[in-house]
DNA sequence: TATTTAAAATGACGATCGTCATATAGAAGT
DNA sequence: ACTTCTATATGACGATCGTCATTTTAAATA
């Protein structure tokens, strides 16, 4: 037994690593990659500035992890959920939570919607999250009824602009309508959106 | 005729800003708000950084107008367009516009799919890209077959969400089939694409 | 307990950030 | 020609940026 849990105290340094990458993507989320120095995430991190470099070799890097691991755990989700037998249901499932208000105006919401245009302008992040982009819609092309690959991607441009433009919208009925009105186009008529039922775009017929 | 032009040379000042406008649209949208410094705003409209005070009263201030700019202009070509007698081909114009492969991965494409995170964290630039992101829903609301305002707002979203998507993609192809999705859902089937036919995307079926 | 080793803290570097006080220059009006 | 005004340029401020060399702390080994 010459190494009990690791060779060297790995262990710690794996988890201190961890704490700096969900530090980013907390703070990348919140305030945009180029909003949020290399010291905030440390400090958020509970470490001092200095001390990054011996797990990331530059921002950049960092970067393009947080953008992989952020889209990786919503895109494993996914996955699950849409092995499930009952399709309808995973479809409906998948579809209101990304849709649900409070979660789309959340620090949390997904990185496709507040760390789009950031993550499209760096190459390593970019690339970084290739796979995972590809996860989501395979997840997603599972339980469309069809099983059509080009509706799942648009049925993803669909979901990731409506938070988009949920979150941009000034005017809070707004930025609910347009959670509803894509959960109306994406959703069989018959099935209904679940969460905080607000209905707040009404409209004759 | 006391006045040839303006009171001052009013209309010089107004050229100058103008200027900074435009230099601060482009930069903005390529390198998002936060890439770009004062002085790389306006080392691009020709002047020294010291100037930009003179213009406006913050950099705050000048990404809120920015927005407002870019956006008015967006909605104001929707506007027009919209009210051709032909809807149907006016909607045609629209879409295959705006999910062009060419414009979507341009420097100049919509500020929505470029600027959106960037502009929902900051409370300045959201109210004041409300009005025209009414106007856009309004034009897209008059084109489309029914005018339901729901509608509208799906489609927008599934617009936004493609051209976000595609500029995201690291792969060709799958930035050209978000766009070719996109429009095959919004277009009645019989009407296709019409620029740059890539026909990325092959499906059997 | 003494020694080795790895992780974190400290503190600094050059560059750039947003902002502004001051100086210059050039046109307008007398 | 002389004065007034206003647009622009200059140069500086404190703060923060990303990065790293150096030192301190603490854990593992002997």
């Amino acid at each position: 037994m010459t190494e009990p849990t690791q060779p060297g105290s790995n262990r710690k340094r794996a988890e201190t690593r961890q704490r700096i990458l969900t530090a980013a993507g907390d703070l990348f989320r919140e305030h945009g990659i180029d909003g949020v120095g290399v010291d905030a995430v440390m400090q958020q991190a509970g470490l001092t500035h200095g001390a990054f470099y011996l797990h990331f070799p530059s921002k950049e890097a960092l970067a393009a992890e947080v953008s992989q691991t952020l889209l990786q755990h919503a895109a494993g989700k996914w996955d699950a959920i849409s092995r499930s037998p009952d399709r309808k249901a995973a479809l409906q499932r998948i579809v209101s939570r990304y849709l649900d208000p409070v979660h789309a105006a959340s620090r949390h919401a997904c990185p496709l919607t507040t760390l789009g245009p950031d993550v499209a302008r760096r190459t390593a992040s970019k690339h970084a999250a290739g796979e995972a982009l590809g996860g989501m819609i395979d997840a997603l092309t599972r339980v469309l009824p069809g099983r059509k690959r080009q509706k799942a991607l648009a049925t993803l441009a669909t979901m990731v602009g409506a938070v988009v433009l949920s979150r941009l919208a000034d005017d809070k009925a707004l930025a609910e309508a347009f959670l509803t009105a894509a959960a109306a186009s994406i959703l069989p008529a018959n099935t209904a959106i679940n969460r905080s039922a607000s209905m707040a775009e009404r409209q004759p017929d």
